[in-house]
DNA sequence: AAAACGGGGAC
DNA sequence: GTCCCAGTTTT
């Protein structure tokens, strides 16, 4: 059973597997190891334009390594989970200084990078050296769970075990690199999570999941999600040309990401009542501003949290200090990056101030 | 073991 | 709204 799913999936992927992607069928480990680090947690089709831009702008692992952290990070502006860039460019630095610029080529050595676990190690170690390490992400688990009838939870650690065991069997030897590709593929193109193209799937006469019904139920999943709203107040504050805003430091989403004077509170609050609130006071103190406007409610959906951000238009007559915050000017915005919810505010905001 | 971490597309 | 995507790190 074991070995008829391998071989039809390696048919399928000799004869049936169309898909074409930027860095399939990619030899160069630095590449590889950039699409899968973009690729986590993300679509391909998300991931491909990002992708193009990183091999464009940082074509070696050097160039990246040398690169300005602000500019890295305005490359991924957008792509979400940001600690991903973070890591990405301390990885890079960890290649060049401590491998000299030798992608290290061993599972364990690749697993030791920053940003890079079990999967992205047997990614790199499949694809660059075609070294015997089946990978697990979401399309393994799912493809897995339905032809072999497997209802252990996939976000439990003995169904990540277990899972992890049956793939590393399911790899032929010899061909982890097509096989790991193959895998995916068809998780990706046949075998998706919602409808299934199980009547002109080329593995149907082996799926137990399928025989039984079950493949509308598989792979099983047992963590809730609780979803908290969170409401931001951005103090857009000019003086003349120059803007405030500060860069993300707490253990907080968008870490690394730069945003205007924030308030936060944990109910809606109107502008008078904010500009009444210690929060703000505690802020201005003294400082005369003038109140030029207030955008209207922006609405940004993560995964665990809904935030609710509004933009009040500030200018103050002299130069204020703000602390924690830098006045920088306005041209200069292009160079950081910032949150989604703010660049949709930059570039829909219609309030033509920029 | 559980929580945190973005953004987008499909339904 | 819900699910989930070529997952990893932190708590």
């Amino acid at each position: 059973m074991k070995e008829s799913f391998t071989n039809a999936l390696l048919e399928w992927n000799q004869n049936g597997n169309t898909r074409a992607m930027p860095w399939k069928g990619e030899k160069d480990p630095y590449r590889i190891w950039l699409s899968e680090i973009i690729l986590q947690q993300t679509r391909v089709e998300q991931g491909w334009a990002y992708y193009e831009k990183f091999i464009l702008n940082y074509p070696t692992v050097q160039s990246l390594a040398a690169a300005p952290e602000e500019a890295v990070f305005r490359l991924w502006q957008g792509l979400g989970y940001y600690a991903r860039c973070k890591n990405m460019l301390a990885a890079a630095r960890q290649i060049v200084t401590q491998y000299h610029g030798h992608f290290p080529n061993t599972y364990d050595t690749i697993q030791s990078l920053k940003g890079i676990g079990p999967y992205t190690a047997a990614a790199i170690a499949s694809f660059a050296f075609n070294l015997p390490h089946a990978v697990l992400d979401g399309n393994v688990f799912r493809v897995l769970s339905r032809y072999f009838d497997i209802d252990t939870p996939i976000d439990s650690t003995a169904g990540k075990k277990q899972f992890a065991e049956l793939a590393q069997e399911l790899l032929p030897h010899g061909q982890s690199a097509a096989y790991n590709q193959s895998i995916m593929d068809f998780g990706a193109v046949i075998c998706k999570p919602q409808q299934p193209s199980c009547t002109t799937c080329p593995l149907s006469s082996g799926c137990k999941a399928l025989k039984l019904g079950l493949a509308g139920l598989l792979p099983v999943k047992t963590k809730k999600l609780v979803i908290k709203k969170r409401y931001f107040h951005y103090l857009v504050l000019r003086y003349k040309k120059l803007i405030y805003i500060r860069k993300r430091t707490e253990n907080d989403i968008w870490q690394n990401l730069h945003e205007f004077i924030l308030i936060e509170t944990p109910e809606p609050v109107d502008t008078a009542s904010l500009q009444a609130s210690a929060g703000f006071r505690e802020i201005f103190g003294d400082i005369r501003y003038n109140i030029d406007g207030t955008s209207a409610d922006f609405k940004q959906q993560l995964t665990h949290q809904t935030i609710h951000s509004r933009f009040i238009l500030m200018t103050a007559a002299q130069k204020p200090e703000i602390q924690g915050y830098m006045a920088i000017p306005e041209q200069d915005m292009d160079n950081y990056a910032f949150p989604k919810t703010i660049t949709d505010f930059l570039k829909k905001g219609k309030l033509s101030l920029f």
